[in-house]
DNA sequence: GCTGTGAGGTGACTTGAATCACCAGCCTAA
DNA sequence: TTAGGCTGGTGATTCAAGTCACCTCACAGC
């Protein structure tokens, strides 16, 4: 059953009509709960997916340790799955959703057609790659140079930009893992922040200023 | 003046006739001596490099320190040149020729054109995307989980498998450079796998196991 | 000769982070 | 009610790296 051209509304903007079309008949949506692995380190790729609603967070590991690299927000995509998928190599990297997600998933096998006929979708992956390839990069510089206070702050940041809360209902353990590091880490850590009047820690979770 | 064929030789195996004959009416050639910096960091682009003799290095900075990314080989390309030269914004990296060099430069407002009429040049992209998204993976694993020791003995591994030489002729300070870490770092470390066995420190140079 | 400069070496110290060990406050399931 | 399991807090220690200060050695230029 093709899907509505409803149900592709948030990409509207950016594919033209045709392609939507094409979309609608071959693509799938479907819905993941929140905490869903929906990309796995070394998986092959069969379906290439684009986050319509939720949040989606992508992690490189490596022995044991893990680390957030970036998000996938609404009408973005993955690059890994991409270029795994066209190219049938295995996933360097596993995904998560952070939130309840909607995703739209293409089959692999189409994209190469698509990628040469219209150019809107051919441009939306040039997008996503300049994208990544500069959260990489912030990522690397925010490693080299800054120190855990700076890369933690940061992260709550942009992680209460990004679901829209003040306060973030987080695990000291969960932050560790994403940060790549150890809880005892972050315990302190946080406290310097508190102390320094940038976060406040409430028994319902942390506050970001 | 139009380039002949024969100085496109090297992309002769990945580029139709077709292809070939644009890139040699608005291609030029440019040699640059070793040690140019061929790529400033803030520049706005107007030519697209493809390496055709020669290695380039892409350097990372931020506040004093850089970091070495990556090289780049013959028949490979910047992504940066090529994300900044078609959304006219800055570059984020700078970068310097390793060796003499020969560049293949082409324009950028060609490059629409190309991408959409020609699906080699378009895959020649979406590859080098993937090899950069990739080695700057590398570089966050390393970043974060080797100490310098491994770092540096990679390094050295990596620098000497390209350059074709058993005998890297390097000061301490160069190296340290490129690590984003500073000259005594490099002097003690270089030690400890003199010591292991793993490199020797010669008059001209140091030798690679 | 002397002097300046760049390269490499090294000791002493500081610091940021990881590691280890242990404690207290909860909450939940038996 | 009690045992066990998360969660957060904390001191002591270790360790890798960065920083500072100073040295030697080779070599170039006057």
């Amino acid at each position: 059953m093709p899907l509505t051209l409803s149900e592709l509304q948030p990409l509207s903007g950016r594919f033209s009509g045709e392609l939507l079309n094409e979309i609608a008949a071959h693509g799938v949506i479907m819905d993941f709960a929140e905490g869903t692995e929906i990309l796995r380190e070394g998986q092959y790729i069969k379906l290439i997916p684009i986050v319509l609603k939720g949040l989606v967070k992508v992690f490189a590991s490596f022995e044991e340790k893990e680390l957030l690299l970036y998000y996938i927000e609404p009408s973005q995509s993955c690059v890994m799955t991409f270029s795994a998928g066209l190219n049938n190599s295995p996933s360097r990297i596993f995904a998560i959703t952070e939130e309840d997600s909607t995703l739209l998933l293409l089959p692999v096998e189409k994209m190469n057609s698509w990628i040469k006929h219209y150019p809107q979708i051919n441009e939306l992956f040039y997008q996503q790659y300049n994208l990544r390839y500069s959260e990489l990069l912030d990522t690397i510089n925010s490693l080299l140079f800054n120190r855990m206070d700076q890369r933690l702050y940061s992260y709550l940041l942009e992680k209460s930009k990004l679901k829209g809360e003040k306060i973030l209902q987080l695990k000291h353990k969960q932050i560790a893992g994403e940060l790549g590091t150890v809880r005892e880490v972050i315990t302190r850590v946080i406290k310097r922040l508190e102390q320094e009047g940038k976060v406040k820690q409430l028994p319902d979770g942390i506050e970001v200023f």
